[in-house]
DNA sequence: ATGCATGAGGA
DNA sequence: CCTCATGCATA
């Protein structure tokens, strides 16, 4: 209705300077209307949270604690999607049928497809260092499997630059350690301006588009597989496999969430990286690159947290910065199917497709746009669900992603007048 | 652990 | 607008 096609469009939210303080509380939950039809809604909540340095040694689930319970000022209203009724939306849905087409992507994301997790879970917050552990496992080489050790980032996708100050002048390292049983410390030793992308010295990556190598290749001949040395030359997708599995383990023992870790390696080389981050990281669910830069930085981080065992040192918090999101919108699962269709059909939709769908599933344009681009991205990442697969038949999508996408889909176009 | 989102950077 | 790297907010 009111937002139907025009208004809604590309709402330049956000650029809120800063947030009063008023208590300022809208208790306006989805403004009524929305009835079990709705496409999606978007779900209120405050704005920020404030420290989750809750450190509680759990294992590595989720840091549900980070949720506090404040009083909650939700101010943030230049969002609030006004559901229209939407009627329609039971048409478009029901669509899901995911006709295997990827390699990996049978027919999961539906809306979260769990993928068995594995083992861990010692709740027991030790500060020990194990001897070591050396479990190995098979590899399978996931994306850039193979012997990367002359690949070198060659599947650029494509690439910014990250680069890697060092900022932090006297500083010394040793930032990590937070609070070990109190609360966190938020006392701000240091404050960067905040450095956005660092470089990490070789940006010699350019884009390209394609992907990573999977070609059969057979791990050439490394006389004996270099291990996570120390870092430096580009590691093999093995490697990442295999340090991300120890890292995971060695995190874990020595007590510390992922969260810490993210605010350990800001304090300690001055980049702050979140949960999610690591998460992704011990999860390989990161691209082969991105993988490749934070390895070296977790690296360091494990040789100085078990070095360091149980020297607290000073974590800083930094500012928080009054940055607005919009609210997530949660999509309906049948929304849901109905934009994997398309997906399958189509991966990259032109803006009048975009256009179309998303009046068709009375979703605003952006938000098809960005479901689209991450659903894009997922595709990239690695870790296929079902990654244990004989290494040979690890892909089979040839001939597609090349230097650019070579397959520009030629064939999306059949967007349906509704009504 | 993940879904949706923001932004930088490149065309 | 896209790709990528990241992360808040969630489930």
């Amino acid at each position: 209705m009111h937002w139907g096609m025009a208004t809604a469009t590309s709402s330049p939210y956000l650029a809120s300077s800063r947030i009063l303080s008023g208590p300022v509380l809208h208790s306006d939950r989805r403004v009524g209307g929305m009835q079990p039809g709705s496409t999606a809604v978007t779900t209120v909540s405050s704005g920020y949270r404030g420290d989750p340095s809750v450190k509680m040694v759990q294992s590595d689930f989720m840091q549900g604690a980070m949720v506090a319970s404040n009083g909650g000022h939700m101010l943030s209203h230049q969002w609030v999607t006004s559901l229209p009724h939407a009627a329609a939306a039971a048409a478009a849905a029901a669509v899901a049928a995911a006709e295997a087409g990827s390699p990996w992507s049978p027919s999961s994301q539906s809306q979260d497809v769990k993928r068995g997790r594995e083992d861990l879970h010692t709740g027991t917050a030790l500060h020990h260092r194990p001897p070591h552990l050396g479990t190995h496992q098979a590899h399978q080489g996931s994306w850039g499997g193979s012997s990367a050790a002359h690949i070198s980032i060659t599947e650029g996708q494509q690439q910014q630059q990250q680069s890697l100050i060092y900022s932090q002048p006297g500083f010394t390292v040793n930032g990590m350690l937070s609070a070990h049983a109190g609360q966190s410390l938020m006392h701000h030793g240091v404050l960067r301006g905040e450095s956005p992308e660092l470089d990490h010295g070789n940006h010699h990556h350019h884009q390209h588009h394609h992907h990573n190598n999977h070609h059969t290749h057979h791990s050439q001949h490394h006389g004996v597989n270099h291990e996570p040395h120390s870092d430096e030359d580009t590691p093999t997708s093995d490697d990442l496999e295999h340090f991300a599995k120890q890292f995971k383990q060695r995190r874990i023992k020595l007590g510390f969430t992922q969260a810490d870790v993210g605010l350990a390696l800001g304090t300690l080389y001055g980049n702050v990286f979140s949960q999610t981050t690591i998460c992704r990281f011990e999860a390989l669910q990161l691209s082969f690159k991105n993988m490749c830069k934070l390895k070296p930085l977790l690296n360091k981080w494990l040789e100085e947290a078990d070095s360091t065992t149980g020297s607290p040192t000073c974590i800083d918090k930094i500012a928080t910065q009054g940055r607005k999101r919009k609210k997530r919108t949660s999509i309906e699962v049948s929304v849901k199917g109905a934009l994997e269709s398309h997906f399958l059909k189509c991966p990259k939709p032109s803006a009048q497709e975009i256009n179309s769908l998303a009046d068709s599933l009375q979703l605003e344009k952006e938000v098809v746009r960005v479901w689209f681009c991450n659903r894009r991205q997922k595709e990239k990442r690695m870790t296929p669900p079902g990654l244990p697969r004989t290494p040979e038949d690890a892909y089979s999508q040839v001939g597609s992603m090349g230097p650019d996408t070579p397959s520009p889909s030629l064939d999306c176009k059949r967007m349906y007048s509704d009504t």
